[in-house]
DNA sequence: CTGTAATCTTTATGA
DNA sequence: TCATAAAGATTACAG
């Protein structure tokens, strides 16, 4: 399953149970206990997590010791990572909580505090996860870009539109309708290539004029995106982020 | 609980069972149906939810759905969120793919995508996460800024290596490569285009000659084929599949 | 996503 | 120099 590459991991020493998975069943997980202030479990200098069992989570909502630890794992590590283990039917139950406001903490946690939640059914899942975080972190690092494989039972034309689906602002519909247009990939890139934004006389895009004119759903904004990302030649930027174009 | 201020929501047409909830216990969300391709619910301009049942989120890891129909959410909306339904038991039994891949994927998600998740126990608990969220972003927070860490968007870099990658035989290795020694996706095609395959005196294909001819992992299988499939030069069928070329 | 099988590239070797 | 084999990478596919 895993390599036989060393993971190094620290653990808080009250998480015993979590210990004796490790030892059992991943020997390739050298982990460290010890007293750990601010999360459960550290991958690394990035990378902290905090591990909640269903109750105990509702519970540090309602004390309010959810949040502070939250907020003490963000302020420290850049990608803190809560694992909320065990979320089975009847945890909720008779918590003294309502629902909606237990739904509501987790909302706010996740999408608005950027905590990356991970939900697990049980500790066993829980040191699975650790493992995969520690793998990729440690191991796989920064390698994989997002890869996105096409299926090889692609016909031609299928591929041609998939090749120009990887283009900015772009989804099936304009792909298919380039390639049908312009029949192959390279054909249409010159098409990008020579069309030309216009611009009113106080200098803003208008529109485009060249090939690609007369086509739906394309425009000036299409046409400058994309002829930065393919020709880098409106810009001399680097690293850039796209949205910032 | 609720305010008698009206929530207004997207839905997607299939999502029935969902209307149905809000009708019964949420009178005060209106929703508009309507055939939504790229979310489930829809919650304003930012946010946007994917929602997925135990099985189906399996499911779609395994044909390559769950990916692609992510990318496109982060890709449009600044605050994607996964609303992940109905974790119990016996949900990853049986699905023909190892629980650790699950997990692996579902750490991706949350922690390297910077998708929120938010695990539901079932439809029910659905509804009230999408009610809060609403409630949140449409009353009680209205427009504020998003405390959420700057969603991670591709560089220029990366999306030109993933253009690159629709090619055939090439993986985000050779991609990167390629981008690396000729920078755009553009440059990159007429690196191909004008790479020879080169013959032994037999006949039979030796290797190339030209712009590519010392890159590591290019030879001329490569060429062949994806000269082919950009230019179409090199013979003369229609919807062929890639395999027999 | 993960692990394995299939495919392709490169290096080594001998004719 | 060419052809073939073995070794090493990378990509495709199944679960």
């Amino acid at each position: 399953m895993s390599q036989n590459n060393l993971l190094k991991i620290f653990i808080d020493n009250r998480e015993r149970k979590l210990m004796s998975i490790f030892n059992e069943k991943y020997p390739h997980i050298q982990y460290e206990a010890k007293q750990l202030d601010i999360a459960d479990i550290i991958v690394s200098e990035e990378v902290a997590i905090e591990r909640k069992e269903g109750f105990d989570f509702v519970a540090s909502i309602i004390d309010n010791r959810l949040f502070e630890q939250l907020m003490r794992l963000k302020d420290t590590y850049p990608t803190p990572i809560l694992i909320l283990e065990g979320l089975n039917d009847n945890v909720f139950e008779n918590t003294g909580m309502k629902i909606s406001s237990i739904y509501g903490a987790l909302s706010k946690i996740s999408y608005k505090m950027g905590i990356a939640v991970i939900p697990t059914r049980n500790i066993e899942d829980t040191a699975i996860v650790i493992e995969r975080i520690a793998y990729r972190e440690q191991i796989r690092d920064g390698a994989t870009i997002l890869s996105r494989k096409a299926p090889k039972t692609m016909t031609v034309d299928e591929r041609r539109t998939y090749i120009v689906e990887g283009l900015v602002d772009i989804g099936p519909k304009k792909a298919q309708s380039l390639i049908e247009k312009y029949k192959t990939p390279y054909k249409v890139l010159k098409a990008i290539k020579h069309t030309e934004i216009t611009f009113t006389r106080t200098g803003n895009p208008k529109g485009i004029r060249g090939p690609l004119e007369k086509l739906k759903g394309i425009s000036w904004k299409f046409v400058e995106k994309n002829k930065e990302l393919l020709f880098g030649n409106i810009e001399k930027t680097k690293q850039k982020r796209l949205d910032d174009i």
